[in-house]
DNA sequence: ACTCCGAATTGAACACGTTCGAAAAGGAGG
DNA sequence: CCTCCTTTTCGAACGTGTTCAATTCGGAGT
């Protein structure tokens, strides 16, 4: 897309959702470049004229998810409530906007964990999305009463973004009805989490907390 | 493979060996099937008659480099060293081995991480090797001294793999030169989880501590 | 109206993973 | 040696993601 500007932009449009949609009625697998294209009604090529590639077409799944996520979850969120409740909140959030897709979960996190394209929510290409997800938590602690201790605040939001990839890989293994596990897991490790983080006050506790923050920089290179 | 016996079974060897070695030499994207088959004087069909799918021949990776890993971090071992150190040098052992890999160590986790086939280290079918994985952990956690406590002395050794599979996940992602981050990252970290082990013997973070293998074990169903 | 140039589109072609029907190899029993 | 069966091997063929040279389209400048 040399020119910023166009028309055209309707065809990029179009094949994004084009290609959401069969994402989430056929999976991905079945979901082929050409599938894409001729519901759309373009060539291959054209196809691959707005997209580098198939992966990148995930991604911009993932950024939809993500957007959609957002806007779900932050009108659902009281300020004052305690961070365990926020949590919960966000993350059950989280996995319901993702429910229609947990077939294709798999290769969904296969993709997004290849560290080759824009499409790695680890990668530095995706840093501005990764920052867009983190400030959600970062929302929730803000809003939270009794807000975390000062030590930790700056880096809470990144480390409870850590553990939500953590429970979105459990999420994807998860065969359960519903993923009605991964929501039990949620409803217990969000008061959990909250526990740990108020644990964090106590002075022995507060210096090894402290070393796990310096680590956790350290990797920021 | 309908018959367990055969000295065709030098084939199967042949391909594996020649898979791995150009698995190391040239990559994985560009060690077709085709290449495999024609370096071990073959055709592509019989790669297939072997292994279901190039993905298998990934895992067949994967539980070599896990052999290799084992067999190498044992005799290193002391009876008597504190978890800190011992735990250190597992994970550095690990790192270690994967080294001659790394480049591709990306298609490596992305392969792995598909729940779909035998490959996934969280999948039901490798149950075996993720076992085999966690009992060199549960020697490490036998060998320490002090011993570490009673309550979490038998769920530490799942914990502390989960541990070094976020390890691992920084490992793929880092791309200083011979990972040299990870390997300070494993030297900052292991002392570390030593110290946290430690810290849950304080009443009130025991408490807490119980609460967490108590999510851990119902995650297993 | 005409020219021109980049944006947009096309469909054929390529390399790859994988499948498959058929052929070869091997060996046990007569 | 022949027969019959299983194991093993083969290479052509299919569907897929992706590339590319060629073509059409659309609008800016004259």
């Amino acid at each position: 897309m040399p020119s910023p500007t166009a028309k055209s932009e309707a065809t990029r449009e179009l094949l994004v959702s084009t290609a959401l949609r069969l994402f989430r009625e056929t999976g991905y697998e079945k979901t082929t470049m050409r599938a894409i294209a001729a519901a759309a009604d373009v060539s291959t090529g054209s196809a691959y004229y707005y997209f580098a590639s198939k992966d990148d077409l995930v991604h911009e799944l993932y950024r939809s998810l993500q957007e959609e996520h957002r806007s779900l979850a932050l009108p659902r969120l009281r300020e004052g409530q305690n961070l365990g409740e926020l949590l919960r909140i966000v993350l059950n959030t989280g996995i319901g906007v993702m429910g229609p897709y947990h077939d294709f979960g798999s290769n969904f996190i296969s993709i997004a964990i290849k560290p080759s394209a824009t499409t790695s929510p680890f990668g530095s290409e995706s840093a501005v999305a990764r920052a867009r997800a983190i400030s959600l938590f970062r929302q929730a602690v803000a809003m939270s009463r009794p807000q975390p201790p000062l030590a930790i605040r700056d880096d809470l939001p990144e480390l409870l973004w850590y553990a939500s990839m953590g429970i979105t890989l459990f999420w994807v293994y998860d065969s359960s009805p519903d993923q009605v596990r991964t929501r039990r897991l949620i409803d217990q490790a969000a008061p959990l989490l909250s526990k740990l983080v108020i644990l964090s006050r106590l002075p022995v506790v507060r210096k090894i907390v402290e070393d796990i923050v310096q680590l956790i920089r350290g990797t920021r290179q």
